[in-house]
Order: C-alpha cells, then sequence, then structure tokens
RNA sequence: GGGCUCAUAGCUCAGUUGGCAGAGCGCACCCCUGAUAAGGGUGAGGUCGUAGGUUCAAGUCCUACUGGGCCCA
C-alpha cells in the first residue's frame, strides 16, 4: 500500500514554467512529408533563388546517377551530401543553383528491357527498342525523384536535367563537333574489351572481375629452320591462360635485359628464362635439368620460329612489361587480343590480326578444325591439338580473376575492331597533348578533398589508354557519322554540329527515322573544307553509322548540357567552369576524368575547381555491402523507421573521407543524438513563451561582463564561427560535432542547468532573468539556422515556434550574423573559472558520498579568497554547480559545506542564506529574498 | 598482381610541424523529479592492426607484413 504523502504547499503555479508548442518528440515520419509539400506548395527552391538573386554565385554540379532501381545507401549519403553544399552555400549567402540530373543511356537499361522483352527482342527495330528504354528510364527517374525529395533535398525538381532530352543530346554532340575540329577523334582497329554475350565493346568501367576456371598451357614453339642460333638450341617455351588466342600468335616477347637458359627436354632444346626454369620444368615432373647454355633476352631479338599449328612464322621481339613472377619469360604475343600485345605489335609493324568475330566464334582465316568453334570451345580444342602435335609441354586447370561483363557475369574477351577514339595523347591545338593538359591541371590547378584524390586522379591520368567511345548498342545517343559504299565515313565538325542542330529539335530517335539528307539539312558540304574528298553533293546514298556513344562521353559534357546551356557556369576569367563536383571515389575513373577531359580540350578550362570524393559504405565488420551477401539496408525502411532528419543527421556526424560503416544500430545512435539536439532546442523556445524580442530583448551593460550569460554568448559567438568555417570548407563533419557539443556541454550540462533557477524563479520581467531570455533567444536564432542545412525539417519546425508561423522561412535565411554580439564583452578569467568548476564538481561529488548529503541544494562552497572566481557573481558560481550558496574564505583549497541546518526556500529550495518567513495567502512561509520579491511579498 | 587508401577505448571518431593518449555514444554507480518517454554528476576502459627501423623521444616518420575498401590488370 503506498501511503499519500503529506499535502505540501506548492508554489508551481507561481514559477514561470514551461511553454512551448515544439514537442519532445518530432515524429519526423508522420511530419516531414508535411513539411515537404509546405516547401513545395510554396515552391522553395524558386523563393530561395530569388532571394539571392544578386547574391555572388556558388556553382555546383550533380553528377547524374544511373536511372535504375531504388535509391541505395549511396545515394543516401551522396544526396544528403550534396544537399549540406546547397543549404550551407545558400545560408552563406551564396546564390547556389541545383540541377539535379540523370543519366539515363546505357547498357544496363538496355539489358534490362531486352531481358524483360525475351525473344520478342530480335525482331525488333532499334527504335522500338530505345522507346521501351525511355520508358524505363522514364519510370525510375521519376521513383528516384520522389525519394531524393523525401530525403528534403532542395533542388529544381520541376526541370532536371536527362541525359535523353534532345537538348541534352545537341550540347554532347556540340562537345564532340568540337572535338572531332580539333582532330583529335579518330577511328581504328584496336583490341577493346568484348562481350560476346552482348556483342558490344565495354568500357572498363563495364567491367567486373569474378573467379573463372581456365587452362593455362606451356607451348614449345619450334625455331624455324633458317632461324639465328638454330644451331644453339631448338624451341622457346612460351606460357598462356587463353590458349584460344594462340591463332592469333604474331610474335614472342622477351625482355632484353633478362637471362634465359636452355635445357634439354625430350629432344628440343628449349629456351626459358634462367629464373623460372625450375618451376617451369618441374611442372612436368623434371627435378634436375641441367642448364646447356644461357643466353641475354637481347640475344634472341630477332629468332623466328614456326606457328605450332598454322603456316606462318614469328619473330622474338622486345616488350618491357615481361616479367619473371609467373610464366616462362618469353610471353605469347597477338596484337588482336591484347592491349599491350596491340602496343607492341604496332611499334613492330605486325598486322592486328584477330581472327575472331563479333558472336565469338572464329573466321575462315584459321584452320578447318578451329572455323566456327567459340573461343570457349576452342580452348581444349588447341590443348588438345598442342597435346597431339606434340607442342604442348604441360596444361593445368587453374582459377583466376578474370573481367566479366558488369550486367550479363559473362566472361569478355580482347578483340580487336574498328571503333572510334578519342585520342588522349595527341598534341591539342599544337600545344601539349590531354593527358599531358589534363595531368597539368590536376597538379595545379585542381583542389581535391580529401587531397589523396590528386595522386589517384594522376594515376589514372597517367595509365590512361585512348579513349574508346563507341558502342555497338541502340540505347544511347547516336554517333554521327556517315559513310560511303566503301565505308569511308564522313564525320566532321560542321556535319556533327548538323546532326546536333537536328536532335536539338528532334531527338536522336531521328536517327533512325530521317534519311542523311534529313539528318544533315543544315550541312553545306561545299561550304565544309574538312569534307573528305569523295563527299559530292548528293547525301541521299550515305549510309548512317549504327554505333552509339559510351555514357561517359554524355554524362562527361554536361558541364555543357547543363551548366552552359542554363547559364550557370562561372565567369569568363575562373580557372573552372563550376566549384565543385561531389561524387564517390570510383568516380576518379569515372564522371571526373571524363569531364575533365572534353572540357579542357573544349574549352581549355577544368570543369570543377574542386573535386570532392567521399568513400562507400561497408557493413559493421567493414565488409562492403551487397544485396548478395544481403548485409545492405533498405533506404525507405530507414526513412520509415527514422525519418529523414535523423538520416541527415547520421550523414552529417560521418568521416566520409574513406568506407562508412554502416549498421541499422548506428541510425538509432543518431536519433538518440537528434533528440538531443531537439530537447535542447526544446528547453530553448520552452523559456522564450513570454519573451517578445522587440520589447524584452536587454541591451548588456559594461557590469553585465562577468555574467553567466556574456559566457554564453562568446561560445555562441565562437560556435558560429567555427561552423561557418567547417562549412565553407565542406567539412560537415567538424560542423555537427560542434553543434552537439555546444547543446550538449555548453547548453544542456553548462549553461540551461545554471540559468533554469531564475527562468523558473526570478520574477518574470526582472532584468536578470530578461538577460538570461535575450541570452536564450540569441542563440536559439543562431542554433537554428545552424542547423537548417542538416535537419531542415527540424530547423522550419523549431523555426516556426521561435518566431511564428507567419515569419520568413528559415531556408530563405542566410545564417545569423553574430557580429552584433560581439559588442557584448565576456571576462576573460570564464576560462579559468570553467576549468575550476570541474574540479568543484568533483569535490562536491566527492562530499555527496562521504557525508550522506544528496541534494546539491543542500550544499555550500567555499571557495579560496582571491582567485579568478572573486570576480563572479556568488549566484553564478552556486547555479553552474546546482548547490545553493558560493562564498569566498581565507581556506586554502575549495570546500564543499552541508546547509542542511540552513532555512530551506519552499519555492526555489535553496538555502542561499537570505530566508526569512513570510505570510502568503494565509499561511507562513520559508522564502529566499528574491522569491519572496517575485511573490510581491518584499521590495526589490 | 599494380595504383590510391584505411586500421587509435565495446562502438563512432579527434589527435595540427614527432613531446604526458582525447571526445561523444554506450556501460556502471549516483543525484534530481519544476526540460520528465527529459535533465545533471562521478567513474571504469587503450601494448594506438603486427614486426622491425630512424630518433633523446614515435599514435605521428621509414620498411615489411596482416586485414578491409575503391580503382585497375
Amino acid at each position: 500500500m503506498t501511503q499519500s504523502a503529506p499535502k505540501k504547499k506548492s508554489f508551481k503555479s507561481t514559477l514561470n514554467l514551461l511553454k512551448t508548442r515544439f514537442p519532445m518528440r518530432g515524429n519526423l515520419v508522420q511530419n516531414e512529408p508535411a513539411s515537404l509539400k509546405r516547401w513545395q506548395k510554396m515552391d522553395l527552391y524558386k523563393q530561395v533563388r530569388k532571394a539571392r538573386a544578386d547574391a555572388p554565385s556558388y556553382v555546383f554540379h550533380d553528377g547524374p546517377p544511373y536511372a535504375n532501381g531504388s535509391i541505395h545507401l549511396g545515394h543516401l549519403l551522396n544526396k544528403v551530401l550534396k544537399d549540406f553544399v546547397v543549404r550551407t552555400q545558400t545560408m552563406l549567402g551564396k546564390d547556389c543553383a541545383y540541377t539535379p540530373g540523370w543519366d539515363c543511356h546505357g547498357l544496363p537499361i538496355e539489358h534490362k528491357v531486352m531481358a524483360n522483352l525475351g525473344d520478342k527482342a530480335r525482331q525488333m527495330r532499334p527504335i522500338d527498342i530505345r522507346r521501351k528504354c525511355r520508358t524505363y528510364a522514364e519510370k525510375f527517374v521519376k521513383l528516384q525523384k520522389g525519394q531524393m525529395q523525401r530525403l528534403l533535398t532542395l533542388a529544381d525538381y520541376d526541370d532536371p536535367y536527362l541525359t535523353m532530352q534532345p537538348r541534352y543530346e545537341e550540347a554532347v554532340l556540340e562537345v564532340f563537333a568540337s572535338l572531332v575540329g580539333k582532330d583529335i577523334v579518330f577511328r581504328q582497329l584496336k583490341p577493346v574489351h568484348w562481350s560476346i554475350e552482348n556483342q558490344t565493346a565495354l568500357a572498363e568501367a563495364e567491367l567486373e572481375y569474378e573467379d573463372r576456371e581456365d587452362t593455362s598451357v606451356y607451348v614449345q614453339f619450334d625455331l624455324t629452320d633458317d632461324s639465328p642460333l638454330k644451331d644453339q638450341y631448338d624451341a622457346l617455351m612460351i606460357w598462356t591462360t587463353t590458349p584460344w588466342t594462340l591463332p592469333a600468335n604474331l610474335a614472342v616477347a622477351v625482355h632484353e635485359g633478362y637471362t634465359y637458359g636452355v635445357y634439354q627436354i625430350g629432344d628440343r632444346r628449349v629456351v626459358i628464362a634462367e629464373q623460372l626454369a625450375a618451376s617451369v620444368l618441374k611442372s612436368q615432373g623434371i627435378e634436375d635439368a641441367t642448364t646447356l647454355a644461357t643466353l641475354k633476352g637481347a640475344d634472341l631479338l630477332g629468332v623466328t620460329y614456326q606457328h605450332p599449328f598454322i603456316e606462318r612464322t614469328g619473330k622474338v621481339v622486345h616488350a618491357l612489361y615481361v616479367t619473371l613472377e609467373d610464366g616462362t619469360g618469353m610471353v605469347h604475343t597477338a596484337p588482336g587480343h591484347g592491349v599491350e600485345d596491340y602496343q607492341t605489335g604496332l611499334r613492330e609493324g605486325l598486322d592486328v590480326y584477330c581472327p575472331v568475330q563479333a558472336d565469338g566464334t572464329f573466321d575462315h582465316t584459321v584452320p578447318d578444325w578451329l572455323v566456327g568453334l567459340s573461343v570457349w570451345d576452342a580452348n581444349d580444342k588447341v590443348v588438345e591439338h598442342l597435346k597431339q602435335s606434340g607442342h604442348l609441354f604441360h596444361a593445368n586447370r587453374f582459377t583466376h580473376s578474370y573481367p566479366h561483363d558488369w550486367r550479363g557475369k559473362t566472361p569478355i574477351i580482347f578483340r580487336a575492331t574498328e571503333q572510334w577514339f578519342i585520342g588522349v595523347d595527341r598534341s591539342l591545338d599544337d600545344g601539349p597533348t590531354l593527358r599531358e593538359k589534363a595531368l597539368q591541371w590536376t597538379e595545379e590547378k585542381i583542389n581535391f578533398i580529401p587531397t589523396w584524390g590528386r595522386n589517384r586522379m594522376r594515376g589514372m591520368l597517367d595509365s590512361r589508354p585512348d579513349w574508346c567511345i563507341s558502342r555497338q548498342r541502340s540505347w544511347g545517343l547516336p554517333i554521327p557519322a556517315f559513310y560511303n559504299e566503301q565505308g569511308e565515313p564522313l564525320l566532321t565538325e560542321a556535319s556533327v554540329t548538323a546532326v546536333a542542330k537536328y536532335f536539338g529539335e528532334h531527338g536522336s530517335d531521328s536517327w533512325f527515322l530521317a534519311s542523311p539528307e534529313q539528318l544533315l539539312e543544315s550541312y553545306d558540304p561545299q561550304a565544309d573544307a574538312d569534307a573528305p574528298d569523295w563527299l559530292g553533293s548528293d547525301l541521299a546514298s550515305l549510309q548512317k553509322a549504327s554505333d552509339t556513344f559510351d555514357v561517359w562521353f554524355e554524362s562527361g559534357s554536361s558541364w555543357n548540357a547543363v551548366m552552359k546551356l542554363r547559364g550557370q557556369v562561372k565567369p569568363d576569367d575562373a580557372a573552372g567552369l563550376t566549384d565543385l563536383y561531389l561524387e564517390g571515389s570510383d568516380q576518379h575513373r569515372g564522371w571526373f576524368q571524363h569531364s575533365l577531359l572534353p572540357a579542357l580540350a573544349v574549352t581549355g578550362k577544368t570543369p570543377f575547381e574542386t573535386v570532392l570524393t567521399h568513400g562507400f559504405m561497408v557493413d559493421k565488420d567493414g565488409r562492403k555491402m551487397s544485396k548478395s551477401i544481403g548485409n545492405t539496408l533498405d533506404v525507405d525502411d530507414l526513412l520509415k523507421e527514422f525519418g529523414a532528419d535523423v538520416c541527415r543527421w547520421w550523414v552529417s556526424r560521418l568521416n566520409v573521407d574513406n568506407d562508412i560503416k554502416v549498421d541499422h544500430d548506428f541510425f538509432r545512435l543518431a536519433g538518440e543524438e537528434y533528440r538531443k539536439l531537439r530537447n535542447t532546442i526544446r528547453f530553448l523556445l520552452s523559456n522564450l513563451a513570454d519573451f517578445d524580442p522587440k520589447t524584452d530583448k536587454v541591451k548588456f551593460q559594461d557590469d553585465e561582463v562577468n555574467t553567466i550569460d556574456a559566457w554564453a554568448i562568446g561560445e555562441l559567438i565562437a560556435l558560429s564561427e567555427t561552423v561557418h568555417k567547417a562549412y565553407e570548407a565542406l567539412d560537415y563533419r567538424s560542423a555537427s560535432e560542434a553543434v552537439f557539443h555546444f547543446c550538449n556541454e555548453t547548453l544542456s550540462a553548462v549553461y540551461l542547468v545554471a540559468v533554469k533557477d531564475r527562468l523558473y524563479c526570478d520574477k518574470a520581467d526582472s532584468r536578470r532573468r530578461r538577460r538570461s531570455q535575450a541570452t536564450l533567444y540569441r542563440i536559439a536564432t543562431t542554433l537554428i539556422r545552424l542547423i537548417a542545412p542538416i535537419t531542415p525539417h527540424t530547423a522550419d519546425e523549431a523555426w516556426a515556434a521561435l518566431e511564428g508561423e507567419d515569419a520568413d522561412c528559415v531556408h530563405v535565411l542566410p545564417f545569423q550574423n553574430v557580429n552584433c554580439m560581439r559588442a557584448i564583452g565576456v571576462a576573460p578569467q570564464w576560462v579559468s573559472v570553467m576549468a575550476e568548476r570541474n574540479s568543484w564538481l568533483k569535490a562536491i561529488e566527492q562530499f555527496r558520498q562521504s557525508s550522506g548529503v544528496d541534494n546539491p541544494l543542500d550544499m555550500g562552497l567555499i571557495l579560496p579568497e582571491g582567485g579568478d572566481s572573486s570576480l563572479f557573481a556568488a549566484e553564478d558560481l552556486a547555479d553552474l554547480c546546482s548547490i545553493s550558496h558560493v562564498e569566498w574564505a581565507a581556506v586554502e583549497q575549495p570546500m564543499v559545506v552541508d546547509l542542511r541546518s540552513e532555512p530551506r526556500c519552499e519555492r526555489s529550495w535553496k538555502r542561499d542564506g537570505t530566508v526569512e518567513t513570510f505570510e502568503h495567502e494565509g499561511e507562513m512561509v520559508s522564502l529566499s529574498a528574491r522569491d519572496a520579491v517575485a511573490l510581491g511579498l518584499k521590495a526589490q
């Protein structure tokens, strides 16, 4: 049974207690959609732009996500970070336009559509497939747009850019025309990554590496009878993991500086790199072979050999990429099937011979027993044949990492085909090459965050090959080349420009519908100095090319197709076209590089002055996230459970430089931090219910620099500076950390605890209370704006609670300028006193444990005379420790005392030494002087 | 296999040019009950991934290794 406590006189109704319509719990999941609707209704994006119409620009450009699937955690991170940029730059006083975009063309969508169509696809015309693809892309643009808006991102969602829009396509072709005019676009037979399944060349970004089992073979190539040095040895030992490329073998590469040995194998004397010989021979159980002779790689150059199963001879050439790590030190070279082989072939004047057709089968130039076979079947056939003919030394199955088509997951091959290229090593405008220029700008002009992005970019530019821009697909921007009957191309700056114009009006579908004459209606062959000699005025006989552009060329032209087109680029005298690109670190090779190259070639400028990259999501154990492992989190689920502001707060707390660990629990923790933030703001607001800034905002006087309020203002100014600086540096983590520390420590643990007694108990309009309220108001009006870019819904809600429903939306405002508060001086001794406070709190805790006095309001503190603390009001110091009384005396150390024998104020529960007995509402009550004044029982 | 990068308390991370290892969260104990599905105080915890090296001094610089991530082969 519980006994009801004896009824005590309660002064609760006489206190200035909390009042606010800003609830403790945000109910974000229910309330955020309402904010979203409100902002859409008022067209917040346009209002913000209008408010900054005369402000200097901050030029930020969105990289287009691929219009496929639902958004995932990577999008969440990327889009929220971008929104931080837009909102912080806006509130820092800049005009920051932001056009969201989507990458709509390309293999993934076409692949999905083709798969959905099944066998029907084979009978369909490209134009019909393209229509299906467009519908598919539109569907996912719509889905993702909604999801991104649900993240509360502020952008021009009414007019996004899509790479399949006619005006976008026109602008891409403008870039291409300019590159053609600069003579760095060319057509060449070249080995490229070839997807047999999709019958197309693939970009490096379209490859995935997966384990695959193959046969590796050691093969002996017999020297021709007339070969030099035939008297010293009989054969060369080569090693390959792709036996199917042996029909295309034209050479064997050695390293000039290596030492090679001659070994007796059966009746042959065979050459193998000395260092590798033991392991090679051991594979066939030969343990004790003697080295008959040694020679240098250079001695082997010019040696000729007979192809093991084709009537053809090959020769030994030099290559630097020959290593002694595995194989035999003698590298089988097929210029039609490998990039390095191809380069060696170019140097040595070898054919780019490729007997493999688009479908992965051999053509008629190979021996009968291979014709028509797929390369994968040919592997076994070739091995078997070599075994029969006695050329095979050893074969074994092994597993290695091998490139696969990123969509079909099928293994790719290297195959030489005619492709269009952008030459990165061709002199540009008679000056340095594109590669040299890009490297120079990377080194000198572009700012990388984090700084190691520069190293990555440099490495990738150093090693990148010529850019193969053609794809053999339907769903893409057609490469606007025409051919005559002999297969000679028409592709000039003027012809491309003419097609660009046509696409701008009719869209690129017109390539499949219109005649060459129509497509070239604005082209005058007579006026085109670059036109090929064979071109007459009859355009009707031209054939349209069937290649489309690599999607990287389309998205890589967005600086023109979005920023220039929409008049959003930086002024002419700027080094770059925009201030910032912000994407995942995979885009060093992707979008960043493929934007830099065309922009530099065409405009001579970098598309971005700063490149900010973020890392990738990994699970809580640091493993990569993937659907197949099942360690992913669904963004929609997270939004439904936590709301966008909590997810955004989570993003703001991340170190995004490197891998980002994600776990459901981390969102829960972010939610707890968010609640702390929210409650702190709620406490500010709830103490301002009776405060009207117009009439109640007291001006600090000189003798008030020592007050706890002045200290809080000083901390607020410091916070504002820290956060502004962090926002300017795009360092959102530092900003949110400073904000959180300010709420958690400065406000909640120190200032608010200290002033709550006076806010509750002082006479409502007393100067001391109004001064603290004025301080709370300054803090609220600054703090709410500081968090607005991170938690836009919560800031909006808090702002309306502070300033009223009719006030301007907080998102249209700039950050609070704290300069007007600098006039409020702050006593410098607060620093040491706040440090001392920690030792006082320790002493109080010790006292509690040793004395049995539990309630801090039953304690007082005696401080040594003459220290910094004596500058400050005893009440402020007592309140800072949540105790009743502070006084100074001739003591060595701070001393805590038991005040339980002192009378206790029934209203404020303090024993501050001023408590007397008063008659109140017919009863005798104990009240401190301050409380008696507040109740009107005593004069001020 | 190569390039770039990361590894500090149970978790998330600070740690500037080498100079006594820090914060928040969580946890434990306690206070308050007039911020209350809140608020406050105190406290415990680390061989700085491993092994070498440079130095009077190394979380920090160098080398190798282990494990993760991105990009490539």
